[in-house]
DNA sequence: GCAGAGTATCGTATATTTCCGATGGACAAG
DNA sequence: CTTGTCCATCGGAAATATACGATACTCTGC
C-alpha cells in the first residue's frame, strides 16, 4: 500500500478510523460502551469468533488508542478510552460544516 | 473473512467507517469540504496516485454513499453528501456517552 | 510446588484490499 | 467525421488483514 504523504493529525484519524472500521471490532467498541463493566472475558461468549481472535482485536483496539487494558487479577479488564472517540467525533464535525452548496 | 450477525444499523455504520477509514479517501474528503468546488480531475493531481486508481477511491465512496457524483458536461463533479458524515457524528456521540467509570 | 482459569502470542492459510497500466465510452471542439 | 480530453472499467500483481489452532504466560487457590 502507498502511505500517501498526510499530517500527523490525517494519519492519527485514519489510525483510529481503521481500528473501528471493523464488523468485530466496532461490535467490540459498542459492547465496552453499553455495559459498564468492562469485562474482557465476556467479549469472547458475545463474539462468535475463537478466543486468540477477539484478543487480537483487542490488541488493536488498544494499539490504536481506543480502549485501554488494566490488568485486574486473574483477568483483564478493558474500557473505552474517551478521549478518543471525542477526536473522532471533533473530527467529523470539522467535516460536516462545508459541503458544495447543497 | 466472518461477517458476524450484526444489525442494519452496525452495517451501515461500519459501511461508512470502512470507506473513510483510508489515507487515500480520508484525503479525498478532507479535499471536498475544504473546496466548494466538487472537481474532479483536480483529485487525482492533489494525490499521487495513478488516474484509474482515484476513480476506483471515488467509487467506493459514492457506493457507500459519502460523496455524489454528477456529470457536468466533459468532467465529473463530486460533492460530499451531508446525511452520511450527520449519520457518522451521532454514532460517535452515542458511544461517547458512556465509559466504565473513570 | 501444582493445577486450573483466563489471556496473550506465534505461525500460518485464506480472503480482501490496493494499486497500476491498458482499454473503452462520452463529450466538446475543429 | 476526426481528434483530444476526461472519466470509468477491466485484469492482474503485490501487500495486507483476518481468523484459527496450538502454545506460552500470569495469577489465584490449594
Amino acid at each position: 500500500m502507498k502511505p500517501i504523504a498526510q499530517t500527523d493529525d490525517e494519519a492519527k484519524t485514519v489510525a483510529l478510523l481503521r481500528a473501528i472500521a471493523h464488523p468485530a471490532r466496532f461490535r467490540i467498541v459498542k459492547l465496552l460502551a453499553a455495559r459498564d463493566t468492562c469485562v474482557c472475558g465476556d467479549l469472547v461468549d458475545a463474539l462468535p469468533l475463537a478466543q486468540s481472535t477477539v484478543s487480537e482485536h483487542l490488541k488493536v483496539l488498544k494499539d490504536a488508542g481506543i480502549i485501554r487494558g488494566t490488568i485486574a487479577g486473574p483477568n483483564t479488564c478493558y474500557c473505552l478510552e474517551p478521549a478518543a472517540l471525542a477526536w473522532l467525533e471533533h473530527e467529523f464535525g470539522a467535516l460536516g460544516s462545508a459541503c458544495c452548496g447543497v
